[in-house]
DNA sequence: CAGGAATTGGATGTCAAGGTCCATTTCGGA
DNA sequence: TCCGAAATGGACCTTGACATCCAATTCCTG
């Protein structure tokens, strides 16, 4: 569920969101995220060619959000990667070609529709304006066990 | 986004509970949820380790639900394969061990935790009795292209 | 304009999910 | 009691997700 690559697209935009406008390098958004450098890079690749984010090579470089954090949606980060898995016609693949689902399929739906809802609501800005005590990304100067 | 190996379990409980409380062969599962023969036996292994079905081998044996449909959620099957993954503490592993967590990951959790609550609403049996002209399982006689 | 900072792209490695196959065990019926 | 129907368990194969590494490219700065 929300693969591991999609948990580190969101860690790596809050927290550019977080440092927002300026850039960050890999190796800033790595140390900050916990996400393996080298696997970071190929993650913020494919959200630079989803238009998400912009990099910039050579010194000085790095890489910044596409847009404000406040028009940023999480469903955009998700969806820039792996697609909420919406059930648009039977995945048994008979007859009804756009016809309504059967009642199992469409619960299903259901669910991922309601989840997609709730992503698109949520911006950036909103995560990092959250009105709690914990940082966003339980930053903090103690790293523990990574299991 | 829901494995397909619970989506296989959804379809084989279904269609059992469709025919509950007779006993229905691997065979027959298979051919009626258009799933791979050997791997539904693999599947429905699973769920009768999770006692949510039975089984019996031999002549006239089959597998059969352990429950009535008004008393099998979807949750149940779910579960039984693979867990929602409710995220209980921060995936960075930090600090808060039990402490609520952060914003962006309390907001993916709250998502889960909307799916969970669909999930355990939903009974077989009202699966079954959904006012719908289409049967649960998209059956029909004519059978089109599998992709 | 040279050197180092930084992303890019490609090749490669590892492991679990999905899927198949077969020998074995279990059980009903003739 | 014997045969065939049926699930079981284990071995095996394939593919994609996750991850690493390195050479090439880009571009700022002195």
């Amino acid at each position: 569920m929300l693969s591991q690559t999609v948990e580190y697209a969101l860690r790596a935009v809050v927290h550019l969101a977080d440092h927002a406008p300026e850039a960050r390098t890999t190796d800033q958004i790595a140390e900050a995220t916990h996400v393996p450098k080298p696997y970071l890079s190929k993650v913020l690749q494919g959200l630079a060619r989803a238009k998400i984010v912009h990099s910039r090579r050579g010194a000085g470089g790095g890489v910044t959000l596409a847009k404000t954090p406040d028009k940023l949606t999480i469903l955009e980060v998700v969806n820039a990667l792996e697609p909420l898995p919406r059930i648009r016609e039977c995945p048994l693949g008979l007859a009804a070609h756009g016809v309504r689902l059967c009642p199992l399929h469409k619960r299903l739906d259901d669910a991922f529709a309601i989840m997609e809802k709730a992503f698109r609501q949520t911006t950036l800005a909103e995560i990092l304006a959250e009105p709690t005590s914990s940082r966003p990304l339980c930053e903090g100067p103690k790293r523990i066990r990574l299991k």
